[in-house]
DNA sequence: TAACCTACCAAACACTTGTTAGGGAACGGG
DNA sequence: CCCGTTCCCTAACAAGTGTTTGGTAGGTTA
């Protein structure tokens, strides 16, 4: 037996809960994507990764695609839910800002791959009419941040002098990039890193005088 | 005549001077690489972008990889001529700073495609020993950053309750994730970005109490 | 005119890709 | 014991991949 996928670190569960099998796949197909990029994964390395040969995967899917469909959805599902008990719990400016930094280091932490994925091919999935609701959330992302940060200017919480699609862009990336150095079980926990990063973003990093 | 590339758009040179044209194919295929993303960039896409067919650019390049060589060390190279002319003036920390995001900026205005491919290939690239010298950068590009912050936390100029390589990551990636938004001639001149970003990054988007 | 060089085309190559079809082992319920 | 379900394997498929080989039009040089 010159190949014997079965005989891998995998542990195996006797009785399997259907969709339970689904997630798993799901989060190792996540890894690799998220590891190697989404076009230069084989669905035979996916495969690999999950101890089975490149057909099998076409029990539990029907396609590749829908494989990294189904991993950045339900993704923005849960990202969006977080999001949206921020932005409905009727706080102020700088208030909301730093829930939603906080929540996004949260998302990052729970969906690290997800996010990379999502950095690195988001761009050019917008084409594909399946991938539609990707611009859709963007819009939506957009208008919360931005919408938040034009709250504060005119609160006079915020820098009035600045260029507010500059500072949107400035806070949206300094927090999503994170994504690509965070490893979860590090030293520092999301909250931790979310306070270290709005203290930077909110008040600079150079010593006041 | 089914298929004629020649009729493309592209000006020809009549008299091309020898390395010129390379140099041209480079550049469209950088920019084939920035949009599409390395792996999902087939040959026939940069050929055709280049008015030609797949085969014909085996003439100028031995391999699609080493166009993705040429492309990311010619980058480098110009990239560490600006920064080792700014860390050997022998500037204070925050002057410093205030010049290496200055450069950056114009080096993501001057190499806004491969500055893209680097982002989002570098990683997976590193691996591989012919990319070796993409490590080696980083190195001694968060050897640069890095020391310059830390000389800054001595002289009192930066925070010190901060995590420093956590500065360090928040500086470097809120600089050069703008390379996936910027677009030459847009609003903003680099020099213009890179005063409003050293503004929030050294002084925070909160007003001032 | 002849030899030569540059820059490309035409056609194929071996290989990898995502995907499918059929089969079979394990297991539980009747 | 048979039936159906679950989950995976084996083996192949057509399309697309990077790359090679040989040829050739047009300009330059001698």
């Amino acid at each position: 037996m010159p190949n014997t996928p079965q005989s891998s670190s995998k542990k195996k569960t006797p009785v399997s809960g259907g969709p339970e099998r689904r997630r798993e796949l799901l989060d190792t197909a996540a890894e690799v994507f998220a590891a190697q990029g989404y076009n230069a994964t084989t669905v035979r390395k996916i495969a690999d990764a999950a101890g089975m040969l490149a057909g099998s995967l076409y029990y539990h899917f029907d396609s590749k695609e829908s494989m990294l469909d189904e991993i950045l959805s339900t993704f923005l599902d849960e990202l969006w839910e977080g999001y949206d008990a921020v932005l409905d719990a009727g706080l102020g400016p700088r208030e909301t800002i730093e829930a939603l930094v906080t929540e996004s280091f949260r998302e990052i932490d729970r969906h690290r791959a997800a996010v990379a994925i999502y950095q690195k091919e988001s761009r050019h999935l917008t084409d594909q009419p399946r991938f539609h609701y990707l611009t859709d959330s963007q819009r939506k992302f957009e208008k919360a941040w931005l919408g938040t940060l034009e709250r504060g200017v005119s609160a006079g919480v915020f820098r009035a002098d600045l260029d507010v699609r500059l500072t949107y862009r400035f806070v949206r990336d300094t927090v999503w990039v994170a994504a690509s150095w965070y490893r979860p079980g590090g030293l520092h926990s999301p909250e931790e890193i979310a306070r270290q990063y709005l203290s930077m973003v909110l008040d600079g990093i150079a010593v006041r005088t």
